[in-house]
DNA sequence: AAGCCAACCTGGACGC
DNA sequence: TGCGTCCAGGTTGGCT
């Protein structure tokens, strides 16, 4: 589900609500997610006030006085806020209650997300930080494909690959290629590097109109704020899901190809 | 050692 | 209606 853009839109659909609450109640499962969740970890929160909600990648970091938690929405995780009393929607695995009568809720059905507790020292080691590479909203992404101009990948799994940009997933990069005429099984190397520049300012615009859209809502069950409200952007996509149709600035029509396990998505005549 | 690929899960869409 | 198959927005560990 979640890219940068629907992060940070969550991210910022959070803030003005949760920040400067103090935690009063927890309620928290222990299930096995990407990195499972410890419910004697969340409890160490009660009585802290939330300080701030940090984005890194589409990784969320929320600042509590003495700890810090770490959440990763995966492929279909939600993170929500609520009424106590108002229904719970299915595979919800952790409730945070904050004063105010105002909850956060966590769910995710794939269970590929992750929700953990650290001290502030301890989650900045934390593997999945550490090897992050640049985030495109504040770093130079000219630069980290600059360095990864001699790769033998596909340029899209360059653009998946965290360690090189970090907020990418197959959505953005397949939008991003078209929008820079390149294919997205090409091998990164036999592209030259002076499109490498155009293709930058690519991703910071998709990224970028994807975020003033409030993120990309596929179908329903998809990605939704922390109001539940569903993202805007899919209306604006170019390739992505439209496999069949046409191209709407050649008119060519835009093939699906199975690759690595993904679908990657382009127009045949404007991405070469 | 860079680069594939299966594996981790559940659910929805589709075909028969 | 029901059952089987395929596919899904991500990451990682193990293999070559």
């Amino acid at each position: 589900m979640p890219e940068l853009p629907e992060v940070e839109t969550v991210r910022r659909s959070l803030i003005p609500r949760l920040v400067g609450r103090r935690v009063a109640s927890v309620w928290a499962r222990p299930i096995k997610l990407r990195e499972g969740i410890v419910p004697s970890e969340w409890q160490r929160l009660v009585g802290m006030e939330l300080l701030t909600i940090e984005r890194t990648g589409k990784f969320l970091i929320a600042r509590f006085e003495r700890a810090s938690a770490l959440f990763h929405l995966g492929m279909s995780g939600r993170m929500t806020l609520a009424q106590p009393d108002n229904e719970l929607a299915p595979h919800t695995h952790l409730r945070l209650g904050f004063d105010g009568d105002l909850e956060l809720r966590f769910a995710d059905p794939r269970r590929f997300g992750a929700a953990i507790v650290r001290s502030p020292a301890t989650l900045a080691r934390h593997r999945s930080l550490q090897a992050l590479g640049v985030d495109p909203l504040t770093g130079d992404v000219e630069a980290a494909l600059l360095a990864s101009a001699r790769s033998r990948s596909p340029i899209r799994s360059v653009l998946l690959d965290q360690r090189v940009l970090a907020g990418l997933g197959n959505i953005y990069a397949n939008e991003a290629l078209h929008r820079a005429g390149i294919r997205p099984l090409r091998q990164m190397r036999t592209v030259g590097r002076v499109r490498l520049p155009a293709l930058a300012a690519a991703i910071r615009q998709v990224l970028t109109q994807a975020l003033e859209a409030g993120g990309t809502t596929l179908r329903d069950g998809g990605f939704v704020d922390a109001s539940g409200k569903d993202g805007a952007f899919a209306v604006q996509l170019a390739v992505y899901g439209r496999d069949g149709q046409a191209c709407e600035e050649c008119g060519a029509t835009i093939v699906r190809q199975m690759a690595t396990g993904r679908s990657a998505y382009f127009c045949p005549r404007c991405q070469r």
